[in-house]
DNA sequence: GCTAATTTTAGAACTCCTCTAAAGTATTGA
DNA sequence: TCAATACTTTAGAGGAGTTCTAAAATTAGC
């Protein structure tokens, strides 16, 4: 439990929100969870996981997707019309993106940009604050 | 101009755009800009515009909406995979979005939220930040 | 008006995502 | 350990939202 760490921690993880540790959810997990911190579609992670010889079919890798966010595991993020990042990192941080080539970036930790949040409204909570910081190539 | 100000802009706006001041442009024009801050999606532009017997498709809706933010009279906002507003609020602010009913809103401009901006990776420029407050039902 | 350039349109097509129902796998309890 | 049960995976169909296409209509310039 010193290398395996994050992995041990996917299984306890998972069956707290009631999830089976099925073939496929653990090696997805392993690819999401073991490269450090990812930003990917759901295309990306099933042509991925088909690469490294793992069959999955791309409605269990939005299921799963979907299932580990709800789990805390993930965090979705919604760039364009069409256009959804899961990140690895559940943090609180947020985002670049870089609009010409559409990749997403954490903002490192230290580059503060939220101040004062505003009052939710009557009725309701906050549940999260996303920025997203849009950059275009310099002219 | 005065009462007829937004509209006489939108004219100016269009021709400086290079775009033709057509029935359905100016028509989409008034209903999107004579009625204060307006977040609307491209389907309900679409019907609205028809039961205003205003016959437009809904593929000319799409690229009016397109061409107006290129043209800087509108501003894209996506909040959730398959949904994406249009807001007539140009002007530096952020949104509440109520996950529950979809709806977007804009936050009053006096409850700052963005404090330091991070700093542009290098050969990148910042086109914008959008802050997108979730909310849910307090429970 | 006449001509050329732009715009609109209906419908097909496309992308991303979800659903469906059947087959497969994990868990439970005897 | 093995059946019974519950959950999961899957391929393919289906759906929502958006873009594309090529032809018809409109607009602008002369």
């Amino acid at each position: 439990m010193t290398a395996a760490r994050p992995f041990a921690d996917v299984l306890q993880r998972l069956r707290s929100a009631g999830l089976r540790p099925t073939r496929q959810r653990l090696a997805l997990a392993k690819l999401l969870l073991e490269n450090g911190d990812r930003h990917v579609t759901a295309e990306q992670l099933h042509s991925e996981a088909r690469q490294a010889s793992i069959p999955v079919s791309l409605a269990t890798v939005y299921n799963t997707l979907h299932q580990f966010t709800d789990a805390g595991l993930l965090r979705e993020v919604v760039v364009a019309p069409g256009r959804s990042y899961f990140d690895t990192n559940t943090g609180d941080h947020h985002h670049f993106f870089y609009e010409e080539s559409g990749r997403l970036e954490d903002i490192p930790g230290d580059q503060v940009v939220v101040g004062a949040l505003p009052a939710a409204p009557s009725g309701t909570t906050i549940r999260r604050v996303d920025v997203i910081v849009r950059l275009g190539e310099r002219e």
